[in-house]
DNA sequence: GTCTATAACTAGATAGAC
DNA sequence: GTCTATCTAGTTATAGAC
């Protein structure tokens, strides 16, 4: 196994557990057991190093989530907002088979980077793979045309938040769940239990005046 | 006004901004045109700089909050999730009298609160206010009975994930409401955005098996 | 490519003069 | 209570030997 992958996946343990500020070049380097020249060396900087984590998951996921929304956009049947959030589900779940815990790690560093790091990587993420958000607005819009344009915007990124936040403590949230309620759940537990209080929110009534 | 106040206010407006790990002390006294030293003259540490932020707050918000919710859960009247969820609008408002910008840093920094810092806020409001909570869950257990203990969790919490997040990028979509929709909408035009959100996800449907 | 050593800087905290 | 000066320990990043 390479220094250059020893440090990604040292680093994405990392990040996803204690964001990008909590974690130091230190800190990953001890962890994957390479020097702490490393990290400059193969990717220049920190900030490279972050965005090099993000990539190698978003090069993954963002063709199949692309493809698995078209999909839903392409066909003539009616289409259900609970049909179109389960359209991630598949994508998700396959970063399992491509990294262990790809979905949960994934999942968290999303999260993390949305509230670390003062919005770059919102930024990075949008720009760089805009056809994942204008074909999943392009289905939501199928599922559900009453929804202007604006309370879409709100509304998408209510369930942004929603489901990053989760996911940033999903941890905590499997651990409470075997404890106080003895159910054993995975991630693709917590997804399916997310889709329905999303799909619902979306496809609330139009606001409060 | 006081040195200690000073430092409250700047540590209060630069936390909400950048986070707890973010935000340094020197930042925080340099703009809160005091010594370095102040702050561990009046605080003694960082981490108790961060409860008394959220202290000032919270001592204001939870008496109100409590007994709002009170209310609720005596009344007579049969009771909806909108109402429930309603029940936080004035109590959260308030915090603009009592403080420019209240409400949007208070729910600023309750966003930090959740993913900085590993958790230790969570803890610490939770053991402070746990009345708040209780009385929280009762309401909606009024409200919607048929909501098992256990989807109850859950649902609260992703509750509480889209109004944190929500809140911790407030600005962000305040912005882009005004450019890309011409809509001027304020903290409390969010809250109402959200309100009929999260009170339809907690009503949704049970989840997917 | 990998190492050691270290530069250059920032962090939180404190001792002690005033 | 407030200041300066400083300590200790941490950070990212790099120069240069191997």
């Amino acid at each position: 196994m390479s220094t250059k992958n020893k440090i990604l996946d040292a680093a994405e343990y990392l990040f996803a557990d204690k964001g990008f500020n909590g974690t130091s070049l230190r800190e990953i380097t001890s962890q994957a057991e390479v020097n702490l020249a490393a990290v400059n060396y193969h990717f220049g900087s920190k900030k490279e190093l972050i965005k090099a984590v993000m990539s190698r998951y978003m090069n993954e996921l963002s063709p199949r989530l692309e493809s698995s929304l078209q999909v839903l956009c392409d066909s003539e049947q009616p289409l259900t907002l609970v049909e179109v959030f389960s359209a991630f589900i598949e994508p998700l779940l396959s970063l399992n088979e491509y990294k262990e815990n790809g979905t949960s790690n994934f999942l968290q560093l999303l999260g993390r980077g949305y509230t670390d790091s003062q919005g770059f990587l919102r930024w990075f993420l949008t720009t760089q793979y805009p056809n994942v958000i204008s074909n999943f607005v392009a289905a939501v819009q199928k599922a559900y045309p009453e929804l202007t344009p604006e309370e879409m915007f709100w509304r998408l990124h209510f369930t942004m938040g929603t489901v990053v936040f989760t996911m940033s403590s999903s941890d905590a949230l499997i651990d409470i769940a075997e404890n106080d309620f003895n159910k054993k759940i995975d991630i693709a537990g917590v997804i399916r239990q997310v889709i329905p209080y999303v799909a619902a929110g979306v496809a609330a009534p139009i606001s409060l005046p």
